[in-house]
DNA sequence: AACGCACCCTAGAGCGCTCTAGGGTACGCC
DNA sequence: GGCGTACCCTAGAGCGCTCTAGGGTGCGTT
């Protein structure tokens, strides 16, 4: 038994000796592409298995010259951020491709944070929700490809996939009008990613029904929703919102219900990402929940074609939502 | 000016030939080691910059043999995860070493994310609140020197690192007597790691004040929270709550509220960990925050000590936590 | 003048993989 | 027998760093 601390850590060149086979043989099989007898396959496998071999993926990184890895750039206390790395895992396994995570953060900027990956030789920059300016992720283009996950850029050097923030929108907002509301306030998210296309599928739906729309600033965190929360209080029976999301439903509804208003019996809510909070049972709140999974199956396809043809024009995938029912609106639809 | 993509990659190479040294010195110039004149690391450095060389992270970590990388792995979807992962980032500034992340999720088990971790050759593994039993523990102590945060673990092949949880919940509790109370149930984290700890902390507050314990199970989440807050409505004039974790105080203290009790004037909370959530306006929660700076920094030079010494007996490190006064126990202490 | 000693610097051998180029071998077909 | 082909397999040259061993050089000391 190879004892990897203290004793030699176990190479590919242990395994070829032990098997009875080159060194190269032993790559083949343990990338598993063709080119080895079922023989030698499985006598190198049991070798790598009987020295507890695991390949150092240091050295596979920088053999591989062109490096096969994705660089994922994501906020660390974002949830919808962890939602979408895990998704991602699922979607990169069985694929060839590494994962190489790089977080930013208050402290760690996410210009840092995408030189980190840079340095790893990433041929694919995965960037979730980033903040950064146009110019700033077309320079980092220069320097590999770049996927912008959950925001639209209407650069031709970039890919994006995201959901359909419109669309999105225009469900929680029907969903409201079917229920008969008249009087629904958006809470918006001002100048933030996918703000503007939520505002805008809001309107139309409105539009489309012959209400008013009518426009409270909130933002993304609980606190903005707290915020407006007061203004609905203020403003004439309201009976509905639908805020730009979930963590800013919950401070408006927690603002709503220190004031003695009930929901959905008073005012109906509607949030947008469908994370946890959302379906925690104080909060039970209706809310437009993004398919993470096929955007992440999305995002891998991507950096699949990007490394075959990099001069590709940018591509930019629609992904649509769907909503999900809860008591917030007033209809009970879980099991 | 040097385009790595579709050029060619710029490597050590090509920055000594441009300041007309030695790949070797370029090495030294950029790891920032002694041993080049101040002539020559200013030509270097010049040279680095004017071909906007970076080095490349797999060829560093192949190189050195031993490879001064620490892997953290940590829970995806845990907010205090990312908070000791944000530190841990703060804290390796500087040292040498490179921090690579592997998380866990429902979908992705600490195994998998540990062996990843192990395949970068990591020679210290970083468990954040890890669930593995001791025995896996152990194991994996046999690949790499093995670190645990936030939790504690009586083997002697782990180091641990941990807030002390105990003085925690004296914290916690003492403050409600302080403020009066006399019933104060804590309701319980059951099994989950270091809930012991809080519960030993709590009973021994109660004791010394010569007040009654009283357990209620609760558990980590939002919807534990709110399962308990339905038992102590129907306890008997309870007027203070120690939740096990702030989540869980969450859930409790929405499903007083939906009873029309009020916090903190019927019934004072406070939490654990001191997330974000707690610091929401809807909440405003007391609640007990742990050191995850001088965790990380411990958890740093821990690692850094093992790198020199992998035999030494390992060490269990205690961090003191500190109360955060909010208005959940009525004593608004917000500036 | 010979020696010791700092101090700088470079050659070159790894690190543990990947992958190309090419060497056998076996078989089938003219 | 000569040739083509298919299939396995291996040698060995990288990948871009790190780091050891050793070669100057300049200066002070004996």
């Amino acid at each position: 038994m190879a004892s990897p601390r203290g004793g030699r850590t176990v190479t590919m060149e242990h395994v070829a000796t032990r098997a009875g086979v080159s060194r190269a043989l032993v790559s083949i099989v343990m990338r598993g592409v063709p080119g080895a007898s079922d023989e030698n396959r499985a006598a190198v496998m049991r070798a790598a298995e009987e020295l507890s071999y695991r390949p150092d993926q240091r050295a596979r990184l920088l053999g591989r010259g062109r490096s096969q890895s994705i660089g994922i750039s994501f906020g660390l206390h974002d949830e919808n951020h962890g939602e979408m790395v895990e998704a991602l895992y699922q979607a990169v396994e069985g694929s060839g491709f590494d994962l190489i995570l790089s977080p930013n953060a208050p402290t760690r900027d996410e210009i840092s944070a995408a030189e980190a990956l840079l340095d790893y030789r990433c041929e694919t920059l995965v960037l979730i929700g980033p903040s950064l300016t146009r110019r700033e992720l077309d320079e980092l283009a220069t320097y590999a490809a770049v996927i912008v996950v959950a925001r639209s850029v209407a650069s031709p050097h970039l890919d994006v996939v995201r959901t359909d923030d419109l669309l999105g929108a225009r469900l929680a907002t029907e969903h409201l009008i079917e229920l008969g509301h008249q009087r629904i306030v958006h809470v918006h998210g001002g100048r933030i990613a996918s703000s503007a296309e939520r505002r805008a599928g809001y309107r139309a739906s409105m539009r489309r029904a012959g209400l008013d729309a009518q426009l409270v600033e909130g933002g993304r965190t609980e606190d903005d929703g707290w915020r407006a929360g007061a203004e609905l209080l203020s403003a004439d029976r309201v009976t509905a919102v639908f805020a730009y999301n979930d963590q800013c439903a919950a401070g408006l509804v927690a603002r709503v219900r220190s004031h003695g208003l009930r929901v959905p019996d008073d005012i109906a809510v509607v949030g947008f990402d469908n994370t946890r909070l959302a379906a925690s049972p104080s909060l039970d709140l209706t809310t437009v929940a993004q398919d993470s999974h096929a955007i992440a199956k999305h995002v891998i396809e991507r950096a699949m074609a990007r490394a075959e043809t990099p001069t590709a024009p940018a591509v930019k995938v629609v992904v649509p939502p769907h909503l999900v029912l809860r008591e917030s609106t007033g209809r009970r639809r879980r099991s």
